[in-house]
DNA sequence: AAACCGCTCAACCGCATAGAG
DNA sequence: TCTCTATGCGGTTGAGCGGTT
């Protein structure tokens, strides 16, 4: 949009005078390149007179600028000690992390990095954006991705930052009541298709594994959940949508009661988009419908790394022969194979250490690489897959949390604890953020708080204890009716939980920080 | 050599917010 | 409290450049 008001675009430096005519339309003032007489002219203002009162450049420096052009051209090319050039790789890795955490937060962003303009990171970040989307590759390297995922478990529930990635669906006027925020999620954790809205299209979109989705939230009919649809990205979305779907606590309880559960979920899953790659695609799991393999009908418990149907990175869900127990299973890249029965065997002597939850809680974490690591350790064919466990009906579960329970309760348990010692970090910003809350937000905590089922502090004190599916939970519902296989993961591991112990959670198995690290 | 294509980056636009009057 | 103004922010645009066909 470099035009100037004559309709053209970036020119030379001759533009100046050229534009001086046309200025006309726009009082007199200049659009389009800057010049270095311009350049000079502001340089010479600020070092006069500050920086601020931009608009009074115009009067007293002659300059033909508005004043936010003027601001914009200083901030992004004149002012001192300002980086040019490339990205170093430790720049590019902090972007990263940064946006992980804070979403499109351009300026925020910047304060991070000295020298460096907003502008230049969402440039940087909207061609990286591209590149990986082209690609087929994750917005975020895993390891970044974990610890994105980390740091907001570790945000305290009340502290929804207004520019967090989430913020927009929690002040969207459009937002119904209660909206669930991600973060208050139990179940942020598995990215799914949705067959209410196939967008092919967004197969490759490497938003789907953005932990900073912009989410927005809408409730779509009495029976389902709407794709979440972001204004940012429509195709970003993630399994915690479907945990955070805008439905009121009586729609939730009235669902509530787990139709995962042998009785009203079939057992089959049908993702009518294959989960290609480390790209997973919202789904919309209305109560009651199928969900089937669109990849490979097999069952997963038939899926070794050799036996497997799915191609290297088809993620595959299937159902136990035993318990309704439905596993979304990691893709077994061809050049992991070779390593999987060791995998195995290593998750299964995890699977039998009852007395290591709480350690193997934090493996998954453990295996958070940097992302040239993880390229790395891809390459080599030494795909860590976190915690593969095996049931007792041999089925192969890949597990983010290791033998961990997946519970809802046990992953915002995690979230809690995590918070315990995450730190005040940013107490200071929290506490505004606050103080800005909608009373969307408001009352979604006071009806949060209503439920007395799952309390934060139950949650917190119930680490490691076993805690079984509240099925009446407002927390358990929406997993069980809105995410076949992590809701029917959560449900068997619930009810099977006793009789199986070594039945292990695949709840978080298709989570955008376990993804593989394909970076 | 020319046409095409994709990428980068500078700049603009609209909206939101803060502060002053 | 309201209005106006200045500033900040994020999204978008399009020229220019380099690579490819």
């Amino acid at each position: 949009m470099i035009s100037n008001s004559g309709g053209g675009g970036a020119l030379s430096d001759d533009a100046t005078s050229g534009m001086g005519g046309n200025g006309g339309a726009n009082q007199g003032l200049k659009k389009g390149p800057w010049t270095t007489a311009e350049d000079a002219v502001l340089v010479e203002y600020v070092k006069r007179h500050g920086e601020g009162n931009w608009n009074s450049v115009q009067k007293n420096s002659g300059l033909s600028r508005c004043g936010k052009s003027c601001r914009l051209r200083w901030a992004n090319h004149l002012r001192p000690n300002l980086k040019k050039g490339a990205f170093s790789p430790e720049e590019e890795r902090l972007i990263v992390e940064l946006h992980a955490k804070l979403g499109n937060k351009w300026a925020r962003m910047a304060a991070q990095l000295p020298g460096r303009t907003d502008n230049e990171i969402k440039n940087y970040w909207n061609t990286r954006v591209k590149r990986r989307q082209r690609a087929g590759l994750p917005l975020y390297p895993q390891g970044v991705q974990k610890e994105a995922l980390h740091q907001q478990q570790q945000q305290p529930v009340l502290s929804h930052s207004s520019s967090s990635m989430f913020s927009p669906f929690l002040s969207s006027p459009q937002q119904t009541k209660p909206s669930f925020n991600p973060t208050l999620s139990l179940f942020d954790q598995v990215n799914f298709t949705t067959s209410a809205n196939p967008i092919s299209s967004h197969a490759n979109s490497s938003f789907l594994s953005n932990p900073s989705s912009q989410f927005k939230f809408f409730p779509n009919n009495n029976a389902g959940y709407t794709m979440p649809l972001s204004p940012v990205s429509p195709f970003q979305s993630s399994m915690s949508s479907l945990y955070n779907h805008s439905l009121t606590p009586s729609q939730l309880l009235s669902q509530s009661p787990v139709q995962f559960n042998s009785g009203s979920f079939d057992g089959s899953f049908n993702l009518n988009q294959p989960i290609v790659g480390s790209q997973f695609h919202p789904i919309v799991a209305v109560p009651g419908m199928n969900l089937k393999l669109p990849a490979s009908p097999s069952p997963l418990q038939q899926t070794t790394s050799a036996s497997s149907g799915a191609t290297g990175d088809d993620y595959m869900i299937s159902q136990s022969t035993t318990a309704n127990t439905y596993v979304v299973a990691q893709p077994l890249s061809q050049d992991t194979s070779g390593l999987l029965d060791d995998m195995l065997k290593e998750a299964e002597t995890l699977s039998r250490n009852e007395n290591s939850k709480e350690e193997n809680c934090v493996v998954q974490f453990g295996n958070a690489q940097a992302e040239d690591n993880s390229m790395a350790a891809s390459n080599k064919g030494k795909h860590v897959l976190d915690g593969i466990v095996q049931n007792g009906a041999g089925q192969h579960m890949w597990s983010a949390y290791g033998n961990r329970q997946a519970t809802p309760e046990n992953q915002w348990a995690d979230s809690c604890a995590a918070q315990a010692h995450a730190g005040m970090k940013r107490k200071k910003e929290q506490m505004e953020e606050i103080a800005c809350m909608d009373d969307d937000l408001l009352s979604l905590l006071d009806w949060h708080h209503g439920y007395g089922d799952v309390s934060i502090g139950q949650l917190t004190n119930g680490i490691g204890a076993n805690m079984g599916l509240d099925h009446t939970s407002p927390f358990s519902a929406p997993a069980a009716t809105t995410t076949a296989a992590t809701a029917a993961t959560a449900t068997a591991t619930a009810t099977t939980s006793t009789t199986n112990p070594s039945l292990k959670q695949g709840m978080e198995s298709c989570e955008w920080y376990t993804m593989p690290s394909i970076c």
